[in-house]
DNA sequence: ACTCACGGGACAGCCCGTTCTT
DNA sequence: AAGAACGGGCTGTCCCGTGAGT
């Protein structure tokens, strides 16, 4: 559908991107060479220069592209979900059940901390990205606020914090363990959390 | 005193660590090259090649010190409070007030991010030390239940790992930032998941 | 007149090698890269390569060309000045005041430094336009010999060789240092050494 | 002597430069790869490297040498020749008969032609050198006018000025034709403008 | 007649590491 | 203990040229 509206060098360049990704994800910035990209997409320097001006501008749009990824997976389907907590809960439970949508972790944060020293362009990128996505989950604890499914008192901008700080968090640990262990804790943990911010304290 | 018990030799092998540290630190391992060592700490080839046997020895070495330092800084004089949950919450406090031991945030999360593909070495140290960082929360809140003071419910491991969870991704998202309000969230939001674990409920 | 008369495809053959004459001039053939004259003409690879088989074939036909503009900017309205020795001055002050034909210096000298060294079919091309110019040079002097305007003894080979290469060195120290002197010094010297070899001896 | 107070590096660097000088001579700034000055040297990049920073470093330094080289060729001895005009003739006849001190032509002239685009420091190095020779040439007419060898009316920057361009437009020639004449008929017409510079006119 | 897409080689420069010297 | 000198490989980028497509 949407390959078939691209022209050749559109597909191309996106092939570039898609398998350039996880090579980025994994080995960041500075780890990830040109020629490993040429062995991943069996183009040649000539090939992959046609589209990409540098190794900053491939590296930009592959963050753009792995950002859609993350955004899509993550909040694909979830708006059906009526209650306001059971949402957040979704939420968490998508993050900790899918798998990263670019193999080695979620972009966002390995952008994040790849690129916390120089490398403004992708810093502006990350930073916009998790600004965005506290916002939404922000926006969530507002409306189960305003819906009356959530105490008055909840700060809706600290619990957002909260959930994706623990998540990201959550991830590393559970990346480097090779378990889904401190994931699972943080699910629980912030499952507890979002149950006694329920307004009537009432337990389902 | 400790410098004073070196050799000249390990007090130049001390110096190349330390000012190594927020090379590494701030531009991964791949993106620091022993150029920028040699410009930090004013030596040539031959005088860094004397201490180390490689850049991957010189990086494992800068891991340690850099471990040791967070240890310290995240540990040094909260042993005489007296309360478990009071414990907690200062391991909290002392997170998010100190700034991080080595310039360019949380060397722990940094190196387990940068190392998470390849580098089996620095994978298995930072992995033991998070291991071990889960293990001393984890105690503090197995002490508190033991003592009364933290509800018999309260599962140790999942608490530790939530608690470092989010202290690592919120530490992340504050300095995408360049403020504390992610990490003060995490830290309120941490405080009154603990308060809500005191054993008979009774809030201070 | 000249271009009505081509084809779009000799057109646009002639636009390349025009706009392409003064980075060649000034850059010289390594220095001056197909996506220089790609930049400079809005033409892709291939609205080239249709036109030249490959860079030399388009440094002959710059140089050619850039060749045929020195010769026709050095000469045209020179054959009505009556006297030999006059006719000779003329050619020496049209040098000295005529801009090159083509930005960046005397196409023929830049060609003969740049091309010394390898490339044969360009030295070829420009060896044989000194050589013309040089045969032309002569032929005025002979004429003033053949009409008793010039002395006997003048040696019409060394008069243009020496005419020649004073005006193209004076050129090179004049484009160096911004100014007309050299070129002016070199003007002032030829002209008296010309009135010197009137045949009588009678300044003007 | 030189050689013996220079310490290794010194000498490498040293013969770096007189192995690479004919090299950028012949084939221009744009035209000598640093491959090609290290198969001239035998030696690896990392020895290159060492000894400057750059391509243009190392054709700068090529150049000064090249310079120096030129200057001692053409004045070495040229003191002790008793009379101005005399001399003057000696320095032309030196240009004309010495070959040039570094393979591919006169350094100076070459270097002004390549870099008369781009460059800026070579173009200063070049133009600071044509400066001074045109001034020290300058320097014994003057001289000759003093001692009333030569006419007072000569004037020393014009007579400098053309004899320099001569000089170099027909080396250019010789070089380009592969024989003398060019050069030979230059030093016949400047000794003949010489003479007729002397101050009674009497000639020899 | 010209653009788009790509191959493959070359270039300048940087990097890690070794050896020699002091 | 540390600096000086060098090797050789690799990186990002540019370059020239070809061929398919329009």
């Amino acid at each position: 559908l949407l390959e078939a509206t691209m022209t050749k060098g559109g597909r191309t360049r996106q092939r570039i991107i898609e398998q350039a990704a996880p090579l980025f994800n994994r080995q960041g910035f500075a780890g990830c060479s040109m020629q490993d990209v040429l062995d991943a997409t069996g183009l040649e320097k000539g090939g992959v220069y046609r589209h990409f001006a540098g190794k900053e501008e491939l590296a930009a749009a592959v963050f753009a592209w792995s950002l859609k990824q993350a955004v899509k997976t993550r909040t694909d389907g979830l708006d059906q979900v009526g209650n306001a907590v059971e949402r957040l809960k979704a939420v968490i439970r998508r993050f900790v059940e899918t798998p990263s949508p670019v193999a080695g972790g979620c972009p966002l944060l390995n952008t994040a901390v790849d690129a916390d020293d120089g490398n403004a362009t992708l810093r502006r990128l990350v930073r916009k990205a998790f600004a965005d996505w506290r916002r939404r989950v922000g926006e969530l604890v507002t409306q189960g606020v305003a819906a009356g499914e959530i105490r008055q008192d909840a700060d809706p901008a600290r619990v957002a914090d909260t959930i994706i700080a623990a998540l990201e968090g959550g991830l590393v640990l559970s990346r480097l363990d090779g378990n889904r262990e401190a994931l699972g804790s943080v699910e629980t943990m912030l499952g507890e959390m979002l149950e006694r911010m329920r307004a009537d304290g009432r337990r389902p």
